[in-house]
RNA sequence: GCCCGGGUGGCGAAAUUGGUAGACGCAAGGGACUUAAAAUCCCUCGACCGCAAGGUCAUGCCGGUUCAAUUCCGGCCCCGGGCACCA
């Protein structure tokens, strides 16, 4: 063990100097190895994640509050005996690398390397307990190579097919471009606009685990119901009937051999109402049943809309005036024995259900705009309530219009409507999900290879496992936007795995996406292939944190390859973390000054002299350097586009980290937003300066004996109450609330308290020093330098990151005396000191003394008296 | 449009199961120390009435349940986030 005591000076309260504890503490952790997990140690594991960093270059506030949370929760557990993994990596494959090459003419490798070579240091120098053993970055080969075996196994289980499918193809610079590399519809280089182009690419069968994926959540007790309910309806599971429809003339006559249309419905039960039909325009059918009439208008509107952007999209996505047109078509609607027209519209989409609908505006918003554009008929099929003006009625209510269906409920209605359909084999039962198959295929080279060798002969070859991995070459040189392995002609020859004759590689990529998505059970395994036994020790992940942002997609696809390693027989769990938090965003004030012509310039907080008026509110700013006026604008997310960010490093600096992460836990509960300010940072460093005089003078009078909790008096067992009242309330906070800002609140609290007790004699000094242990100890996860000294200044001689957590002791916190309140008719009228458990009758007749109280229930009589035992008396009057 | 959050002093927030609204911190005002400033320490601090004792109002708005509502119920307004022609 090496000897943490310290230098005489040491505890001069002069010298609080962050850097020089935080950096001589952070030696001693290094000399003790003191965060590294082992799978052997004894006591329950804890495993705690934050999601990785992608290595941009320098942290920002959004990680150091992520990090401090994690550290938090990591270093509570380790002192409630937990065996502790808390590891960190990079997500270091992405597009900024190939930005930042191409402006700077670096290779990304390169570039990706030095952030996070920077990045670690910073992370270093705020105190994180991780172990570091287990760092890797997703872009080295002994990482993605492991990927690349996976994503060949799913290959051949057909987990992992190709189709086409759309990109964002620049024109002018003949490339694929990214979704944020299109900028209002055109290329963010070329400005050219956007086409969409239809290519080959890589999916994995996400949609095979859909209803997997959304039960599981409701065994996911410990996630956010927010994160929950945005799964559920991205995954959007929809019941209902699929049914056929033979395609007619317009008198209902059908030719053998006619094709028929299929459709999707949620609501079978409104069949009747069914005015028209209508086909997404890249609905197969569209070239089969088109009459001779209709087809130049067809053809028209179906290249347009097959051309149609994204921006055209958007813009008249939800619009009233929806566009299609006439096929000269008829299908039978087989509940009403009708023929009804077949529409080709837009608003129909290709890619959910069967892409074909039958549409009845009579129940349904988006027909009833198409209908009334097009003047097709309307048919309520559902009786709305009395005085519904509106248009289509989509609630419940009895059906009308519906022949052997009238009078029937909704509900009863739909079941009365699929049971038909399938007597009469004309349909069934169906579900449909909103969520795609995930596409994996990126046509940029800073990511892994996508291990598949094309052949003439044998197609799609997945590269066997013994020519793996595939390896992206790190030192290329950019020509323009142009991935260098796609340039690069020499790259991609190779021979084809199976018949030996010459094949040519895949030049894509994976989506980012992929390497995030396994991570976690990575650092459990260092070493192994791939993964191994020591993942179900340390799996599932106890706690998880990380932005909301990730709600949607990182965290379903996280869910859904911990699905695929299970059924690969890696790894036992059903679910990747049982506990999520996401922490808020870091939010900061704006200012600004006019340029004139409507523009404006942003101006970094740090630069603003804030004035205020007599009550101490902010009437207005002016910039420091010239003190001219600016202008004060909202509370943002900090960006760079705003200009307010605070840049930590900054602070680290001049307060020390112990400071910054006290701040960042102080100033709100971790998942609610969490607005800079400078001033309370310095409150935070104060705090911590009290505590070290505080201390410091406690130690400077000689050392404590122990403490006789027989021999104190009254005054000494208050102080003992509020202190195991406060160990009571911040152990709950930090266990179970995760509020971390009132665990802090009740900790400056007790500090208050103590230094109002100037109780010198030998047991109060004895309550002094049981008190301080115990602050340091609760304060040690989140300022763990300064308290890891103090606790050795205290007399202590082993290390506080595993010294035990405070335990509240029951017997200190029995109270002497408890105010009751007073009420009369619920109104405080006065209060009553009183024995603990005192009883109503007893409640009544002391305050029955209290001339306020005799006042308010004068010529009154009393009526009824509640007491909340040991804390309110209500005294009804009337 | 739909689905989540949220709305409390000058500001960030607290009130955990319906029981003292505003803990803790910031800002502000006053004072001490100092040649001075910084730092530090002490006091005040929701609004209004009152010399005081004390009282009235107050948790986005309107209504309800209750002895008692920031908390529960109904209706509405505003802000933030997510999804968005998913049949």
């Amino acid at each position: 063990m090496v000897n943490l005591r310290m230098s005489e000076t040491f505890y001069n309260p002069a010298l609080y100097n962050p850097a020089e504890i935080e950096l001589s503490v952070q030696q001693q952790w290094n000399e003790l190895d003191a965060f590294r997990a082992d799978e052997n140690a004894t006591g329950d594991k804890y495993y705690c994640l934050s999601m990785l960093p992608y290595p941009s270059g320098y942290l920002h506030m959004g990680h150091v509050r992520n990090y401090t949370i994690g550290d938090v929760i990591s270093r509570y557990h380790r002192m409630r005996g937990r065996n502790v993994l808390q590891p960190m990596g990079w997500d270091a494959f992405g597009l900024p690398a190939e930005n930042a090459a191409i402006k700077n003419n670096t290779a990304p490798a390169k570039w990706t390397y030095a952030n996070i070579e920077h990045m670690k240091a910073q992370l270093k120098r705020l105190g994180f307990a991780y172990d570091w053993s287990r760092e890797f970055a997703t872009c080295t080969p002994e990482y993605y190579r492991w990927e690349q075996l996976m994503f060949t196994r799913l290959m051949r289980q057909g987990l992992a097919y190709r189709k086409d499918s759309e990109v964002n193809w620049d024109p002018i610079d003949q490339t694929v471009l990214a979704n944020e590399q299109v900028v209002d519809g055109k290329g963010w280089r070329s400005g050219a606009p956007v086409q969409r182009k239809s290519i080959p690419q890589w999916f994995l069968r996400i949609t095979k685990y859909a209803d997997e994926l959304l039960q599981g959540l409701d065994e996911l007790e410990g996630w956010p119901d927010s994160v929950k309910t945005m799964q559920r309806n991205w995954i959007g599971r929809s019941e209902g009937a699929e049914f056929r429809m033979v395609v007619c003339n317009e008198q209902g006559e059908t030719q053998p051999g006619d094709s028929a249309i299929a459709v999707f419905t949620t609501r079978p039960d409104t069949a009747f109402g069914m005015t028209y039909t209508v086909l997404a325009p890249e609905h197969p059918l569209v070239d089969v049943i088109v009459t001779a009439a209709q087809s130049e208008e067809v053809k028209e509107f179906v290249a347009n809309a097959r051309a149609a952007t994204e921006a055209d999209r958007l813009a008249t996505e939800g619009s009233l005036a929806k566009r299609g047109v006439f096929t000269g078509a008829y299908v039978m609607n087989p509940f009403a024995q009708k023929p009804v027209p077949v529409y080709i519209a837009d608003y129909v989409l290709m890619a959910y259900g069967t892409g074909a609908i039958m549409a009845v505006p009579g129940q349904d918003k988006r027909d009833w705009d198409f209908a009334i554009s097009h003047d097709l008929p309307i048919l309520r099929t559902v009786q709305p309530p009395e005085g519904w003006e509106g248009d289509a009625y989509t609630g419940d209510g009895p059906a009308i219009n519906s022949d052997w269906l009238n009078g029937l409920e909704v509900a009863e209605a739909k079941e009365k409507a699929m049971n038909w359909l399938e007597e009469q084999g004309l349909g069934e039962r169906a579900v449909n999900y909103r969520l795609r198959d995930w596409g994996v295929s990126r046509q940029r080279y800073w990511g892994c290879p996508i291990p598949v060798i094309y052949c003439d002969l044998c197609g799609a070859v997945p590269v066997p496992e013994d020519q793996l991995p595939v390896i992206l070459p790190e030192n290329v040189k950019f020509m323009g936007v142009q991935s260098p392995i796609k340039t690069d002609p020499e790259w991609r020859k190779t021979t084809c795995p199976e018949c030996g004759a010459a094949a040519e590689r895949e030049t894509d990529t994976f989506d980012t996406f992929m390497e995030s998505s396994w991570y976690y059970a990575r650092y459990c395994c260092p070493g192994a292939d791939m993964l191994d036994e020591r993942a179900n020790y340390w799996l599932p992940v106890d706690q998880y944190i990380g932005g909301i942002e990730h709600a949607i997609l990182h965290l379903m696809y996280f869910r859904f390859y911990h699905k695929l390693l299970r059924d690969a027989g890696m790894v036992q769990s059903d679910e990747p973390a049982t506990n999520l938090l996401c922490q808020g965003m870091v939010v900061a004030e704006t200012f600004f000054q006019n340029k004139g012509e409507g523009q404006v310039d942003w101006i970094n907080p740090a630069e603003v002299e804030l004035q205020r008026d007599e009550r101490g509110k902010i009437s207005g700013g002016t910039l420091r350097s010239n003190g001219s006026e600016v202008r004060i604008g909202a509370v943002e997310k900090m960006s760079k586009s705003k200009n307010n960010g605070v840049d930590p490093q900054g602070l680290v600096d001049r307060y020390g980290a112990d400071t910054v992460r006290l701040f960042s836990m102080f100033a709100s509960p971790p998942d609610q937003s969490l607005e800079w300010s400078d001033s309370g940072v310095e409150g935070s460093f104060r705090f911590i300066k009290r505590l070290w005089v505080q201390i410091t003078a406690h130690i400077e009078q000689g050392p404590a004996s122990s403490l006789d909790v027989a021999v104190l008096n009254d005054g000494q067992k208050e102080m003992r109450r509020l202190l195991h009242d406060a160990i009571a309330k911040v152990s709950d906070d930090v266990s179970r609330r995760y509020t971390f800002n009132t665990a802090i609140a009740a900790i400056m609290e007790l500090c208050n308290h103590l230094s109002r007790f100037d109780d010198n004699s030998e047991p109060g000094r004895a309550v002094q020093q049981e008190a301080w242990l115990a602050v340091v100890r609760m304060l040690n996860p989140i300022i763990p330098h300064v308290c890891e000294h103090l606790w050795v200044a205290l007399g202590e001689t082993t290390p506080l990151f595993s010294a035990e957590w405070p335990v509240a002791d029951e017997s200190a916190r029995e109270k002497l005396q408890v105010e009751l309140v007073i009420q009369v008719n619920g109104k405080v009228r006065g209060r009553l000191d009183a024995v603990p458990g005192i009883s109503k009758e007893a409640a009544l007749e002391q305050a029955m003394q209290i001339e306020n109280i005799q006042r308010h229930i004068e010529g009154l009589s009393v009526r009824k008296v509640i007491l909340v035992p040991d804390r309110l008396l209500n005294i009804v009057v009337g």
